[in-house]
RNA sequence: GCGCGCUUAGCUCAGUUGGUAGAGCAAUCGCUUUACACGCGAAAGGUCGGGGGUUCGAGCCCCUCAGCGCGCACCA
């Protein structure tokens, strides 16, 4: 017997080797590793934030998707599985923030250049230590391709593509009500932003003949128009326009009268005035009827000097002030201090998100959406599970224009000059505009980045290398699109739609989405509460074998994962069922020569058929996305099947030499079968299992193939239907 | 408010055209059996959230109620 089964399984000392057994071997290259006829399987890897360490869902991420890969490879698949880092633009500039904080520095003070300099330095001193992460994991992607996210050419397509949806027409310029974090200091896209529920004083104000309810006094200062709906019979005496004088928190002022169809009647008092400046609804009244925007609140949440005494001071000091001043002059008639209702806030920080308007770049997303409705209804893209199909419906039929302007340096800069007299935006690649063209007004560099997934929804067709490379034109649209459910809108569906913008055709055939891995007690991890699982230290403890078959068995797709070490622990066992059962079959095989007809008994041949269509039904499984049954399955068979009952009856039929060889034959067919189809589970052991049967193979035995299990035909899958014989 | 899910054994979850319920882990009992105590054998465990309907028959289809989770939303 191999001296190596002797010992018990050191998963620790067999990953390292065996993957770089697989890497030197080069096949994970598609170039490489199949005939160049074979028809593509193309997967690209969610690219990995450069900047941290691998936590559980990129272990689950990379496990299913390795899974699929090695499947498809051994299916004899030109398979190629593209790994790409992420600057993560926005997550990286607020951990790197963090890291100035404590140092006592802010990144105000630190020059821009300086800054981008020191966060590219830091993000690529981690590189290094996720790319091991990642091949920790097995990952068996081909590291040739590998891409970052600011690598030139990726810069260079993006802003290509910037270009042309101005041309189109698609992207514009715009000065918009916007999302503003004050501490951050940038804006933010629709979707950065998370609603918080909370119960705040709502305070009912005499606004001259009228009373306001308003939860934000602090916005009051400039209010000058008092809006009502058209209908309300309470207030069919005011007019369009009359206007009124009236005493407000600072002095006399002259109010004039809106009517507008969007105000509630039944709210309050169905009375309201508005801040067109720090309020989405209001920004719209107000540009429906062409009235003045004054802004209140600076970008650092301070008062501007329209707030008169209270100018300089921060809206969350004011507020009480301000409502005492209001008290002294008798202009609050009642406080609710039972009111509940929605803020929202910068969904890393939890600060108050404080809308302004703002010049910045838009893009057009109905016509985008509408194309890409289409593709989806269609069926052209099937979504696994099927109702995340229905989430994007949704969502796409109700999508806003898209703010790509991030006030950050750390990302793509945007590649155009402003209008310093008319703040006309042009798009200017190459350095070359001088004057604006509209007014020839004098213009500067737009100094904002891009939104960080303005480029990575662009990531399929430019990883690939649109539009010229060969991989392009071989490899896109790819196969499969495999991440978190979490990212649907972020990236999955903007992918969507920029991928068929840019390139005429949708950039995946399938989507498949995995659910969150949760704590053992189903709860999200976080740092703050503590129960983070890291994914490295369970593999080093049970073996990543383990770790990849605990993501997998029995986790649907889209369905959260309860993450229980115990859970892992189990399938160490498994990896050490497997060990010992291939040192008795192996054991017991010695010198034993497969007859081209395996003279079984009745039993065997039973067994060899069950074996045949358990393979086959988990074939058809793969091929349905639904990894969790086969594992599951494949575990089963091993376990309580091959282990428990034809290990244990050949121990007899060998002892008594009575039907040995049928019984030996069926053991090795069995143990390379269940190798096989294991492999894409749980590569390591499998193939180092492989790799000493191979050793004990006799000169003239077949070894035409690389010897590698990795690139093994999947069993059963040649014309014969025969598993291969050794 | 709108949308999408979930509720099956103590726990985590499967259950693919409707045919009297399955796995893993945990718990129980017994085993130093010559691949494996990271093991072997045995047994135990559920009125499938409540109610109603369709059907010869429902965990699975329809209606309704309750609880939980998530997403979206400009109600001042």
């Amino acid at each position: 017997m191999d001296s190596r089964l002797l010992k018990p399984y050191n998963p620790k000392e067999t990953e390292e080797r065996i993957y770089k057994l697989w890497e030197d071997s080069g096949f994970f290259n598609p170039d490489k590793n199949t005939n160049p006829d074979a028809e593509p399987f193309t997967l690209i890897m969610p690219p990995v934030n450069a900047n941290g360490s691998l936590h559980a869902g990129h272990g689950l991420i990379l496990t299913i998707e390795d899974v699929m890969v090695r499947y498809k490879r051994m299916r004899g698949f030109k398979t190629l599985w593209l790994p790409g880092l992420d600057h993560a633009g926005f997550e990286t500039q607020v951990v790197y923030e963090k890291k100035l904080e404590k140092e006592g520095r802010s990144r105000f003070e630190i020059e821009p250049k300086q800054l981008y300099k020191e966060i590219l330095d830091f993000t690529l001193a981690n590189s290094t230590n996720i790319k091991s992460q990642i091949r920790k994991m097995g990952a068996s992607c081909d590291w040739g391709r590998e891409k970052f996210t600011l690598d030139p050419d990726v810069v260079k397509t993006v802003h290509q593509t910037f270009e042309r949806m101005y041309d189109d027409d698609l992207i514009y310029r715009g000065k918009r009500i916007i999302s503003w974090c004050s501490k951050h200091q940038t804006s933010f896209s629709d979707l950065e932003i998370k609603d918080e529920e909370r119960t705040d004083d709502f305070y009912y104000l005499k606004y001259g003949p009228f009373t306001i309810g308003t939860a934000r006094p602090e916005t009051k200062f400039g209010d000058k128009y008092v809006v009502m709906h058209p209908d309300d019979e309470r207030y069919k005496e005011y007019k369009e326009g009359q206007k009124i004088n009236l005493e407000w928190i600072n002095g006399p002022i002259e109010a004039t009268v809106v009517k507008d169809d969007s105000i509630d009647k039944e709210f309050g008092t169905g009375v309201m005035t508005i801040t067109p400046w720090h309020d989405t609804l209001d920004f719209e009244i107000a540009e429906r009827h062409k009235l003045d925007k004054e802004q209140v609140i600076d970008e650092n949440g301070k008062l501007l000097p329209i707030a008169g005494e209270f100018a300089g001071q921060h809206i969350k000091k004011a507020r009480p002030l301000i409502i005492e001043k209001l008290q002294k002059k008798g202009l609050v008639e009642k406080i609710d201090t039972s009111y509940k209702h929605v803020v929202r806030t910068c969904y890393k920080c939890g600060t108050i998100i404080e809308p302004q308007i703002k010049s910045q770049w838009f893009v057009k997303m109905k016509p985008l959406a509408e194309k890409a409705l289409e593709k989806i209804e269609n069926g052209e893209i099937v979504y696994i599970p099927e109702h995340y199909k229905k989430i994007t419906v949704h969502w796409l039929g109700n999508i806003m224009d898209w703010n790509i302007s991030r006030q950050i340096v750390w990302g793509i800069p945007i590649p155009a000059k402003i209008c310093k007299e008319c703040s006309h935006g042009m798009v200017d690649i190459g350095e070359k505009i001088t004057k604006c063209k509209k007014c020839d007004g004098e213009v500067e560099k737009d100094n904002d980045t891009f939104d960080t997934w303005f480029s990575s929804g662009q990531w399929p067709f430019v990883t690939l290398g649109y539009p010229d490379s060969p991989d392009f034109k071989k490899f896109y649209p790819t196969d499969v699109m495999e991440t978190g459910g979490d990212i649907i809108f972020f990236w999955i569906s903007r992918m969507i739609m920029l991928g068929l913008y840019v390139t005429g055709k949708i950039p995946f055939k399938t989507v498949y989405l995995n659910g969150m891995v949760l704590d053992a007690k189903s709860q999200k991890m976080s740092k703050s509460k503590g129960n983070v699982i890291d994914p490295l230290v369970l593999t080093e403890k049970y073996g990543t074998d383990a770790f990849r078959m605990g993501m997998v068995v029995g986790n649907t797709p889209g369905t959260s994962l309860a993450l229980a070490e115990e859970r892992i622990r189990g399938y160490k066992n498994f990896a050490n069922k497997i060990w010992n059962a291939a040192r008795f079959v192996l054991d017991n095989t010695k010198d034993f020569k497969i007859p081209t007809t395996p003279p079984y008994d009745e039993e065997d041949k039973k067994s060899d058929e069950e074996l045949k269509n358990l393979i086959t039904e988990i074939t058809t499984e793969i091929d349905e996305y639904k990894f969790y049954i086969v594992a599951e399955k494949l575990y089963h068979y091993f376990w309580h099947t091959f282990a428990d009952i034809i290990i244990e009856r050949s121990k007899k039929k060998i002892a008594e030499n009575k039907n040995a060889d049928g019984a030996k034959a069926l053991l090795y067919t069995h143990l390379e079968t269940l190798l096989g189809a294991l492999h894409p589970f749980m590569p390591f052991i499998t193939e180092e299992i492989w790799q000493i049967i191979k050793s004990r193979r006799k000169v003239g035995t077949p070894t035409e193939t690389s010897g590698l299990l990795m690139v093994e035909q999947w069993p059963f899958d040649s014309a014969q239907g025969k598993p291969k014989s050794i």
